[in-house]
DNA sequence: TTTT
DNA sequence: TTTT
């Protein structure tokens, strides 16, 4: 009824831009959040949390975002299961935003966004039955 | 660095109460939480999301809550991950609440919130290594 | 760069439902929101919130909800300013509902939402400078 | 009954630290947090937020923050009144922080936090009546 | 495995 | 009264 998430945390990897096989553009990249209370004189702790973004918020994404950059992300908690090749149910716990905050400026990456109506053969992942509109 | 999760929804099942070894009280419980665009003239769709809370308000929500109430929880999403019997590592993804609304009167569970520090015997499956604190 | 509000309470009145010179309509009603941390044994303690709803949204507020009704808001914190009639700068926090949840079913006002494009004489308060899109 | 608010958003000036006659810290600030879509054209908006923090974190802020850094606050929002010398009734809007992320790294004010039991004359304009807890 |  |  009320579903909502807002981080604020470091990318772990550069995004993945792809897109379903009818075209729509899908940017996926995990923030690392640091908890508030990490254990006294241990390591770093963190939460690594998948967020996904959708058409155009995805390909800004893809070209703003990168590795280790700092970014609030507002959205809501999205579980989805699969079966896997042993026939095992798999649950998937992803955030679904809707609005994301580059807290640190980046180069541009002059590569674009990309053309969500061209199949440059990234668009094998994530099936349209995935889409969340 | 910032991580905060605000639900409304219902519980799909009455909470479990139980305690770790130490004896600090936890109790779990999922809440349907309905989208908000439900796919025209199909089923009901909803995300089930596990929750988890420690203590004293572990107590309190194992009396005031049962399957079915609507409620609203405040928290942060915690992400664990253990190897299973096969040594595969799984994750888990759950919130940690910090703070539980209940949006609907509830009878009071007459059976009280239990002693935390006496072992009746439902203290074996979560380990302390859990603790967030 | 990121306002976001989350709010539960019970309306203080019914919701007033009104159109600008142009035609948009508005509703607005303010939040009784009880207080964490009462003070002992004091008498209940509340913050009451005025909140704004635009177009579609403030329709459906005006049908479906009524003094008393326990509902959920998401929106932003807004701060807007004019000159009393004395000269002197007044300054008002609103929150700017994008989402309204109800959470208590009420009786459907069967005096539906009114005509948005039909001046009723309500028109006069709020000018169209004051929309926040 | 619920009543959460999440900002991002940049200093307008450096926090002010204070006392109140008991000795309790209280660190005040305004965040400037720019609108999600300006009006196409024209200048830049903001809302002007009052920021309030007390005890511990008062301190902390005081000696991390200054004019012009982005952080991230979470919190309540308050409504307060009080009776002007003209005997009238005003209303003040506040969000009082119980967490708050520096986004952008800060020369250390060297001069510490000050000592909340010593009374440096600062002590006068926050009555004990104010404190939330 | 799921709630109204 | 306002920040980058």
């Amino acid at each position: 009824m009320l579903n909502r998430v807002i981080l604020i945390g470091r990318l772990t990897r550069d995004p993945e831009l792809q897109y379903t096989p009818s075209g729509v553009a899908v940017t996926k990249f995990t923030l690392a959040v640091d908890r508030p209370f990490t254990s006294q004189g241990g390591e770093r702790e963190a939460d690594f949390i998948p967020v996904v973004t959708w058409r155009q918020l995805a390909e800004t994404c893809a070209n703003y975002l990168s590795k280790g950059r700092l970014t609030a992300v507002e959205g809501r908690i999205n579980v989805r299961n699969y079966e896997n090749n042993e026939g095992k149910r798999i649950y998937v716990t992803e955030v679904i935003a809707d609005n994301v905050r580059f807290l640190e400026s980046n180069r541009t990456n002059s590569n674009g966004g990309g053309d969500p109506f061209h199949d440059d053969g990234k668009s094998i992942d994530i099936p349209d039955s995935d889409l969340p509109f």
